[in-house]
DNA sequence: AATGAATGAGAGTTCATTCAT
DNA sequence: TATGAATGAACTCTCATTCAT
């Protein structure tokens, strides 16, 4: 019995907080409010951040961020939302070309690190960790169950080649998952706790990456060859 | 060139928090408050618990308290100081035994993965990860630089092996790296964010290191017999 | 080498407290917070007096007194600001009346050993002194280095009947003084401490300042008459 | 009617407060204790000296402290008795010498001016004034009605002089008063307000007493000679 | 619809005083 | 008798939220 993390997730998780305004419908307004929003949160995390300073930040007043959110945890939770695209979303184009497997594994590997290890990534984070206690759906709607999951990502890709066979793999998602944590070894971790405190340089990723795709392909590569 | 994550951790990160008062030495009053602040900080995370809420659950008065630490963040410094032991300690052992190279890796694995996904480790990172901001020091002195480092203690025996040329690695830390990931292949992500709501079962946690260790020996073992 | 006390004052201890805030620009509610902090200060000094007493007594929130004042001590400090010009203008106008020198300062001395000894000045006065080390320009300013300080009208006044010829003084600055002494001769003091718990009768603020022109002529009236 | 402020002094303010303890009988601790509360108090002011501050400058501990005085105020009102003595004899035997009225005077007018503005005596009356809400027969207590209050002193050789024919008083005791503040033109007020944040130089005491004596021989000489 | 002044509960921290040892 | 750890009320100040304009 295996766990499919790509689709574990409780209650109404997925599904946008309920209790839409009737008020504040302006969606320029809104994103103004979210922009300034984002901009404080980034810099103060959520605790820190007064509503004030995002009254500041947004340039709007106190009772028109209360029209369009109805707290401070919702405004977060709605910047959340419309932020997780951003993060996820960035590594789905580079498995497409048509290259080699390990020359598509490494532009998708980079990718994927460079993007996880990323200040704006770890900074948002955090911020999600650090709520997670009071708003529980939110941290996990924001990891998982988009279309452009990079495990399902990956996985379909994964799916093809074995279907071309290319690669040799039993459970595909098992093996997504591993490359993609073989791309970062930790990196990612390091940079959530602040161990290293900047992402680490272009080349360290690519010798990261490299290490991996030789290891990944050792275990599933379809010709017998070793990678 | 490559970063050494196990060694990476900068100005003072390692030494004790200076200024232990002369009043408030009574151990046991000590790991009294300590324990109420443990029980309120991971049920609320830091911010959110007040120390009202600690003066309550320890037992003890607010003056007290005040006592024996300097303030709020001294007090959560101190508690997770306590607890880095418990939590990165626990593993040593499990490559000490005089078993085969597979069979150590599967304990260590096994014992890692539970570890790490624990609901305590995972309350206590959160926290840790929620601070970083204010208290940069303590996160990084939590996740590294102890001897017992999950790293440095596989990458130890890792040499080991190659030395015996049962393993052939060009580059041991980061198969160290590696195989930590390949034996949690994001349970530490998933449950950090919630996504997983508990810790993942015994067999789960089985079948992901023995997929770790099959995917780590294809790439590292000695004798060139696929794994 | 003489001090003329009437300008030492060192650095900016005459400029008002910078940095008024954009917000909480009403100045009735501003009066009204000031109302109820003076009646909360005269009545308790600084230190005993709580901004919760003053929240009730000016009636307004916490938070809004926070708007229109940085602090306990800015408050206070403005409140001392309004007050300095009650205490020190009032007795400019005495000596402008086109009277004999001795009914000049007659009433000059009365009007000034009258104020002086007010409960009003006294209890202001108090509450300065009692502040002096963690607010020391405020005392500064509030004594001295307006133009309508006693000494300098006074001496002025001096200097004016010198030029006419019907006084005979060296130093006026130094006249003024012993005037203003000799009008209160010690009430200051008395009431300062307590001694005095009420302001002295008009008769005796009379006796004691016709006992002092009659000194303060003796020395320096220029037509050679006794008083 | 006129009031004799070196008796005006209501209810019990001059006998000590009542209610001594039954222990703590040892003088030496007491004195030691006293030592420790003057040195801080002094530094600090009466609200801002902490129990504790002078627990560890008195090298007692708390209880015994409690033992010896019954509170923060008591311990400071002893205090302030204590210390009474030391502010206000200092002049008592200026005037004994065997001098000329002019010279006795000059002595005395010297030392008290001097007295008067030490940094010593200025930090103590601050601190009196400033608990007068409090305590506030300790302040009343403080200033008058000791046998060597300066007022007493001076009008006990002024009677004398009158009695001698040296000097021609109607009204020695305002006279006295008068010679004290003209020895003094407000120095005891720049000081206590800070605007004069040291004590005047000797020169300048010198200069002013000098010309105090001027005024008040001019008007109270029983040669008739000008002085 | 939009404003931002006002609210007041609650935060972290201090410290005079007590009392078991 | 002397101690000093423990107490907890009271302090200043903050800030999410409301609502009259």
């Amino acid at each position: 019995m295996e766990t499919d993390v790509t689709k574990v997730c409780h209650e109404d998780c997925a599904t946008p907080p309920a209790g839409r305004r009737v008020a504040g419908e302006d969606p320029v307004k809104r994103e103004q409010i979210l922009d300034g929003a984002k901009r404080v949160f980034m810099e103060q995390g959520f605790d820190a951040a007064s509503m004030n300073d995002i009254t500041r930040a947004a340039g709007v007043s106190k009772g028109t961020i209360y029209v369009y959110f109805e707290n401070k945890e919702d405004l977060f939770a709605e910047l959340i939302q419309r932020e997780r695209y951003r993060i996820t979303e960035s590594a789905r184009h580079a498995l497409d070309a048509d290259v080699s497997v390990r020359e598509a594994l490494r532009s998708f590997g980079i990718l994927f690190a460079t993007h996880l290890t990323s200040e704006y990534t770890i900074k948002a984070m955090r911020m999600v960790i650090s709520v997670n206690q009071r708003m529980p759906n939110l941290a996990c709607t924001f990891l998982s169950a988009t279309p452009m999951n990079p495990v399902s990502v990956l996985k379909g890709y994964l799916e093809r080649q074995v279907a071309k066979g290319t690669l040799v793999i039993d459970d595909p998602e098992l093996a997504a998952r591993q490359f993609l944590e073989l791309a970062t070894v930790g990196f990612f971790k390091y940079r959530l706790f602040g161990t290293m405190d900047a992402p680490p340089p272009q080349s360290e990723i690519e010798r990261v990456v490299d290490g991996g795709i030789r290891v990944f392909l050792a275990a599933y590569d379809g010709h017998g060859a070793r990678a």
